[in-house]
DNA sequence: AAAAATCCTTAGTAACTTGATAGGCATTAA
DNA sequence: TTAATGCCTATCAAGTTACTAAGGATTTTT
């Protein structure tokens, strides 16, 4: 029930991109080392989000990757969607039994709700908000 | 982003002992053939349900399993997390940069709301419920 | 033209997880 | 005493994860 390194240093690309959306395109070198990632590894998630037509890139030296549209439009759900695929909390939901497909529908649901309605820019704007204090990190 | 067998048929069983409660033991091999599973790897499952507490088992012939609360007591997320480990989208949330946290966060408490709210006897009793027509299942 | 920076592609891999299977011992009701 | 069950340990094939390695293709700067 997680979300692997996939979609979470895809998000951390798109929301980098998202910071300099506007001022040309930014290398993967760039991103690796501001947050301490391969890049290497980062070359092959970002494969399918540019073919997914979520970035672009621009090959040679100072290329690298821009958002093909403002971080307003692009939902952490469209990068999560591209990198681990549909969000289901099970494989065949259509095959359970209804009391089960019930349960994996809502919770498939509530996930969705959240993904698709975060923004980029959401994330890359309020990368300074605070949680309430004393808020629990493990349930 | 998926909850594995191990949840999922660890709910089936939970929900065939909720439809059995008080009626004296149910057997993982009338389980295993009802939903056509393999006996032996619902033994696996069984053994943290067990050592968790909300299983007991009666050894011996004619035995077999019975809840040791009510079904309207043991919730979908009580099982899922002692199966499938805590309830978070990714691991170590607490190191994430701010923006991306809160995301994790709202993911996790929208995922527990629905598991936490979901009762044995909930998925036991409603098992006919349908959905409205056309209800998408890939999204 | 050359050099440097970057994207792009394919292949390999160690560690882990999943979803079992195999074999057998321990306990208890009939 | 026997059959039915729970209980325990080990093994394993296939898939996934999170990389690393190697190098070619493209473009800009010098």
């Amino acid at each position: 029930m997680k979300i692997s390194t996939k979609g979470r240093y895809g998000l951390t690309i798109m929301i980098e991109l998202a910071k300099k959306h506007g001022e040309g395109p930014t290398s993967l070198k760039t991103i690796a080392q501001a947050n301490d990632l391969s890049e290497h590894y980062l070359e092959q998630l970002i494969a399918p989000l540019r073919n997914a037509g979520l970035v672009k890139s621009i090959r040679g030296a100072y290329g690298g990757y821009i958002l093909t549209d403002i971080p307003s439009k692009i939902t952490a759900g469209d990068v999560i969607r591209v990198l681990e695929g549909p969000i289901t909390p099970v494989e065949g939901i259509e095959d359970e039994e209804p009391a089960k497909r019930g349960l994996w529908i809502r919770i498939r649901d509530a996930i969705k709700e959240v993904l698709d309605n975060t923004t980029l820019e959401d994330l890359a704007n309020h990368s300074n908000d605070e949680e309430p204090d004393g808020y629990m990190f493990y349930i």
